[in-house]
DNA sequence: ACCTGAACACCGTTCAAGT
DNA sequence: ACCTGAACACCGTTCAAGT
């Protein structure tokens, strides 16, 4: 018995093993719950016994950012400019997804990791072998932000799905003080085909965002803009 | 002595003057010395002394955001809706620049407030008046993003003034591993008329992205574009 | 040399005791 | 009824004492 646990603790505690369960912790419990105490908790170990594979919690959050990055697909190789952006952004999107604490915990972080530059790199090259020049590629990084990265802020969030006959009185309410934001509200609840629709297709949102900027770069390639103009 | 202590302390501690000092705390010290505590602290009074005319920490982030928003200049009248929607983001903009945790406090907000509500209602407004349709201005406004509040997350801070003796180290080791991004930033620098600039021009860039969203609006409402498209 | 328990300096908030 | 000090349940991290 005493052995046994005594083996389970012997699993030597790499850097590795401690990011892995850190993202299974956000995941499980949410990025509000890890703790460096609780991971250790989660780990069976002394909290201070983190800090041989991880100088700080800054550097913990640095680390479970790169280990979602690490799940996004590499380039398409073999179409246009647009299909390979427009397919790695959409796969970054579905690891970003699969980790909902990912995107504010990237905004979070002051410097990129090696892992965040790499990436960065490799989309600023499918723009450049694209054909775009240095100048039009730096803005066309900026004007995207963090789609780069697959998501967008979206400012508040639409998915809590609430009470049907306490949102019915909220409508009520909100019709007469914010006439348009019901008007959209309403008609993106008809769409989904349910009396008070809880919330918009993001998937379709961030694609028509997606497109619209895309679009706008390659007319802006074609004519050869620069920021001189 | 005494007496004018008490009479310090007798300034009825109003909410207005919680958020106010609140505020004040946040521009100077930063959002992380933003706490309770402290608070009190600053405004001479027992910590519990704040749960009178705040019920915790999260309405007293939102009533700050309130506080930020209300700076915003109203629309300005008598122009195209793009003109008019313009102004009205780079005026939220000044407003976000003159407190730069706003953003962040706005982001970690999970419903809006009334103020919010009001302001995201006269946006949507100003498309509607402008002549886009129900359906165009809902995923026009989810393609804006944080944008129609002014601000959008730079994936990570470059104006943090680097040692330029480090700074060239690093550039030095940057162009090997990734040649992509060393190729903008010494294009960026350039522009600076520095050796090594320390960033970029993010009115400009940020006015980039805007003209070119509201430009591809344009054209769909032209086209009197619907999402069954 | 390595590991770790206790301690430090903080949090937001509850609650009961004091006025 | 109102106000508030102490206390609770947490943090991340330092540091010295133990092996």
């Amino acid at each position: 018995m005493t052995v046994q646990v005594d083996a389970l603790r012997r699993v030597p505690l790499s850097r590795d093993r401690v990011l892995r369960a850190a993202v299974a912790l956000a995941d499980d419990a949410g990025i509000e719950s890890l703790s460096m105490r609780k991971l250790a908790q989660e780990l069976g170990v002394v909290p201070m016994a983190l800090y041989k594979h991880v100088a700080n919690k800054e550097e913990l959050l640095n680390g479970i950012v790169d280990v979602v990055l690490g799940e996004i697909n590499p380039p398409v190789r073999g179409t246009d400019w647009k299909n390979a952006v427009r397919q790695r952004i959409l796969s970054a999107r579905q690891a970003l997804l699969r980790h909902p604490w990912a995107s504010q915990v990237i905004e979070s972080r002051t410097t990129p990791t090696p892992v965040v530059l790499e990436y960065l790199d490799s989309m600023i090259g499918m723009f450049r072998v694209g054909g775009f020049s240095v100048d039009l590629t730096h803005h066309v990084m900026h004007a995207m932000g963090s789609r780069i990265l697959g998501f967008t802020q979206e400012l508040f969030d639409d998915s809590q799905s609430v009470d049907p006959e306490v949102q019915a009185v909220m409508f009520g309410e909100m019709a007469g003080k914010y006439p348009y934001v019901t008007e959209i509200a309403m008609a993106a609840a008809h769409v989904e085909e349910s009396v008070v629709g809880q919330g918009c297709d993001d998937q379709f949102e961030f694609e028509f965002a997606l497109d619209l900027l895309l679009d706008g770069f390659e007319r802006l390639r074609q004519q050869a803009w620069t920021s001189a103009d």
